[in-house]
DNA sequence: CAGGGTACTTACCAGATGGTCAGGATAAGT
DNA sequence: ACTTATCCTGACCATCTGGTAAGTACCCTG
């Protein structure tokens, strides 16, 4: 049951090692890489099958590893330009102006921004970073030094006295396990008889801002 | 949709752990469920195959069909099995004496318990929580009135003024993430370049409590 | 000892899966 | 016009998948 992809993003270039060729092939490039992500970030990897894939575009299988060599490659190159997405997602609010508590709270509304947008990046974050993934090695090496440098910055910020001293790491992982529980937590939200809207969205968001506020405002 | 063999099964065992003058069936059927809960909860439902989950048990594949009809009936069994499990635990507190914030401590390290003694348990909620995963009626089915009455005791505490009044809900919910999110996000916290330890879980507790202290306290 | 239920096995299968190989089409470079 | 490189496809295949059918060994009960 392919779905459309909610917000046709924008992202390309960036291509992996060799240069781009113009257009038509990049382009169903592309399009096999976002229903594949689609399809991993619900389904899973396991669940996808390059029939299934392929039969939703309109393609043989034959040109998905055309592309991707194998089923592993894909799932890697899925995860390299999510990452990527994610990544340019916060490198803006991290090279921004904002400071102190606003750079927090920008953060947080990137990442809930990105997690609207693109639920299914979301969903193949879980995927991903399940224990024993495949792709395990390559969301480090993608996502690493991003959380490096965030973790980088709080420190300083708790150096400075302008956040109370207390385990980044941490701070950062719960953050994030709020953010893509929110996305990927569908089915428990339902169980728990409460259907997604933007107004659960909202208040989970400002939930989340409180929560922060409570770990690193420093009187208190 | 429960099997007939699952209701005969559950009735031949009335309460689990109970060893039956030929114990024998019984024992291999919670071997089998023990490896399913397992395999399910880190490689996942997909992942696994019942002919790698049987020869890890040094038996023949269809064993494991002789006790569960079909693969979604074993991954029913097991989801009832944890759900049960959990549901002890956390009605254990539930009914317990302890009042007011004791109470939600009480229910957060209960939890917490479960989670570092299972953590596999948390891996199974994992997959089975998410969208579109086959057991996912199930899991609401046997979590549910749990979540119901949880939800039903925060909303009397707040109508006495002894919790902030807020979405009873998505406090639960983040409650629900942030500890599956630390039993299951192994890999994140590697990329974080955080190795899991006894500590990082109890610093982790601390922050979770500290959250819910911000969300529900209400003097502040 | 006959007969029936329980626990488990061997034998087998139809379909799906990821993947290989050789080739076809088209455009660009020489 | 010939070559080359890119993009895509049909034909095939070895392997694995969950599942069926038919037995075997071992109780227990009458």
């Amino acid at each position: 049951m392919p779905e459309a992809t909610t917000i046709r993003d924008t992202v390309r270039d960036t291509v992996r090692g060799v240069t781009r060729s113009s257009g038509r092939g990049a382009e169903t490039r592309d399009r096999i890489l976002d229903a594949a992500l689609s399809s991993f970030g619900t389904i899973g990897y396991d669940g996808t099958s390059l029939d299934d894939l392929a039969n939703g575009l309109g393609i043989r299988k034959q040109t998905i590893l055309y592309h991707f060599v194998s089923k592993r490659g894909l799932l890697g190159a899925v995860v390299d330009r999510s990452a990527a997405d994610l990544n340019a997602a916060l490198l803006e609010v991290l090279d921004g102006e904002a400071t102190d508590w606003e750079r927090v709270e920008a953060l947080v509304r990137s990442v809930f921004r990105v997690a609207l947008e693109q639920p299914l990046l979301m969903g193949l974050l879980r995927e991903v970073s399940r224990p024993g993934s495949p792709a395990a090695p390559r969301l480090k090496g993608a996502m690493g030094p991003l959380m490096d440098r965030a973790q980088a910055w709080m420190e300083r910020e708790m150096d400075a006295g302008r956040m109370r001293r207390t385990d980044a790491q941490l701070v950062l992982i719960s953050a994030y396990s709020t953010v893509v529980g929110l996305a990927t937590e569908i089915e428990v939200l339902r169980a728990a008889g409460l259907e997604p809207t933007m107004r659960t969205v909202a208040t989970r968001r400002r939930e989340l801002l409180r929560f922060l506020r409570a770990s690193l405002d420093p009187q208190r």
